[in-house]
RNA sequence: UGGGCUAUGGCCAAGUUGGUUAAGGCAUCGGACUCUGACUCCGAAACCGCUAGUUCGAAUCUAGCUAGCCCAGCCA
């Protein structure tokens, strides 16, 4: 499953077409996100067609931030976004941002104006609005679009200049206000933006739109399919008409598939910004956010990730995937990764009658007993366990019941056999402790098969166990209704942290070590965590036919 | 009569030069196995949006219809 590989989809087999029919002899894409957010679980897919998609085809991917928008823009998601790809396990080829063309767009502008398709328009931001028309009707030409080529060139230079306050005026491409396609109407190309760049800092004071700056940064790069969402298929015509009158040398295409989704999984940047910023969340990183940065320190590995969205495909339907086609993609990357071990989210105290007091027995146990080569650890057993509460009943379980009551015997996992004989009750009628006694004849390897227990659970030692807090999660949000205000949805117990005992041989782990917690789930280790105070967030349960 | 995109089991998704029983994954339901009710292994479900055509034969072709999504930022 590590190796998985791209299904058969509609971009690969655009591909295989265009390299069988010359029309292309070399694959580049690009993965172009705007430094404004953080990547989210929606960006992985994006992500990972761009760079499987290249690399298969013996190509290459460019990482470049479209940033031609400085009031949204800031270098520290620059950052965020290059941790993450490379997390992701992805290098690419170049990192370049929109930024760096400025120059070479500026003069594609001009060479517009040159040719009589473009102009500058005095139109403030509510005519342009009002006189493009709607759905329905067609626009209105602006009273500027018969100006003079050289008028236009030296208004435009003004513009750069800074003689003009922002939305003072625009370049508009001279297109057809009558289009159907709205995005055709002249759609302003540049705007004029008084504020300081990320990277430019206050060199230009105008900025290209994304519809002009996109398809001429493909083109510069020399990419050959340029991938994009769904609802930038309206904006192809335009894409290509930009390429073909600016005279681009290198023509890239551009092919559009649907976003992947998650139900009831917040993708917005605005909500999810909204989350950290109400305190709702601890940060963008938070195990709860659907953030790539939120997936990793919840537990989640690039393969589980990648195995994901491999798995759903691609298609040019916005789909939506369920959780559980994650959750397995995680379970199958770490079911032979790593170490099963011992813990106990909800502890009962079980005394083992007949076992001495203050005794301590070590037992060998495999850390994966589908893996041998993970070795084995000892586990220990005495007078004093503890068991997951949900493992022992004391109404009478019914006959399918495979764990512990009274009167029955389980196996306490690589130990003994333990038969429940009594219970004792706190003052307030609740559980306190069981009692049990134990059957040495049945210590775990010596191949006793004179009975079978009714079932096998685990449990820890009481005196050798290692207290440590579990990060227990549920969905962040209580709906998918996008109509209610999202701080309304939050779910109260997205998070609930709860204090129980790990076996004694995961003492020392690292923060991001990831263990098995047998019948429990697969958990990893916070970034909270500290060698005297252990922090487990659970990342995914284990699956359970048990009803 | 604005334009565009889409429609395959609960969720994804192969399959489109028309041709035996419409891949696969997730989920679900049975069963086997098990020192994790896990894993693994068996078994189970499709009016291919609808209707009507073309054809010996259609998910694949034609026509009409229906439903959903996107577009009127000086955002991307």
């Amino acid at each position: 499953m590590l190796n998985m590989e791209m299904e058969s989809n509609f971009i690969k087999s655009i591909i295989e077409e265009d390299l069988a029919s010359g029309k292309t002899t070399t694959v580049i894409t690009r993965f172009p996100p705007e430094p404004n957010a953080y990547l989210h679980i929606g960006h992985a897919r994006a992500i990972i067609t761009n760079f499987e998609l290249a690399k298969m085809f013996g190509g290459s991917t460019n990482l470049r931030f479209d940033d031609t928008n400085p009031v949204k823009e800031d270098a520290m998601f620059v950052e965020a976004i290059k941790e993450d790809i490379k997390w992701l396990g992805y290098t690419p080829k170049n990192i370049f941002f929109g930024s760096d063309y400025f120059e070479e767009t500026y003069k594609r502008a001009i060479l517009l104006i040159n040719k009589g398709l473009a102009y500058v328009d005095d139109s403030s931001p509510e005519d342009v609005s009002r006189l493009r028309g709607t759905l329905t009707e067609s626009g209105v030409e602006s009273p500027n679009r018969k100006r003079s080529i050289a008028d236009n060139l030296q208004l435009f230079q003004a513009m750069r200049d800074g003689k003009y306050a922002d939305s003072e005026k625009t370049l508009r491409a001279k297109i057809d206000m009558s289009s159907p396609n709205i995005n055709m109407r002249d759609p302003v190309i540049y705007r004029i933006l008084h504020i300081t760049h990320h990277n430019t800092q206050d060199k230009w004071c105008i900025y290209p739109m994304y519809d002009f700056a996109h398809p001429l940064q493909d083109a510069i790069e020399g990419i050959t399919h340029s991938l994009c969402s769904l609802e930038y298929v309206d904006h192809r015509i335009l894409y290509d008409w930009f390429v073909e009158k600016c005279e681009m040398p290198h023509v890239p295409h551009q092919y559009e598939f649907g976003r992947l989704n998650i139900p009831n999984t917040i993708m917005s940047k605005r909500y999810l910004k909204q989350l950290v910023d109400s305190g709702a969340v601890r940060g963008y990183d938070d195990p709860r956010m659907p953030t790539l940065a939120g997936f990793r320190r919840l537990g989640y590995t690039p393969s589980a990730i990648r195995n994901f969205v491999l798995g759903t495909g691609l298609s040019r339907i916005n789909s939506t995937a369920s959780i559980e086609m994650l959750e397995n993609s995680l379970r199958d990357d770490l079911r032979l990764k790593v170490n099963r071990v011992n813990a106990v989210i909800h502890p009962l105290k079980v005394v083992i009658d007949n076992y001495p007091k203050g005794q301590i027995e070590w037992f060998d146990a495999p850390n994966n007993s589908e893996n041998e080569a993970l070795g084995t650890r000892k586990i220990a057993f005495g007078n004093e366990v503890y068991i997951e509460s949900e493992d022992f009943t004391e109404t009478t379980p019914e006959k399918h019941w495979k764990r512990l009551a009274i009167g029955l015997e389980v196996r306490l996992m690589h130990t003994y056999f333990v038969k429940c004989v009594s219970v004792v009750h706190n003052d307030d009628g609740s559980l306190k402790e069981i009692h049990c006694t134990y059957d040495p004849l049945t210590k775990s390897g010596t191949g006793f098969t004179e009975r079978k227990p009714n079932g096998n659970i685990h449990f820890v030692e009481a005196s050798t166990a290692i207290i440590t807090s579990f990060n227990l999660f549920e969905p962040l949000m209580v709906d998918s209704d996008n109509d209610r205000p999202v701080l309304d949805r939050l779910n109260p117990n997205s998070l609930n942290v709860v204090k129980g005992f790990v076996e004694p041989s995961v003492k020392g782990v690292k923060i991001g070590t990831q263990f098995q917690f047998i019948r429990t789930g697969y958990f990893t280790v916070d970034y909270d965590s500290l060698p005297e105070a252990l922090v487990f967030n659970r990342t995914v349960g284990l699956k359970s036919s048990f009803k």
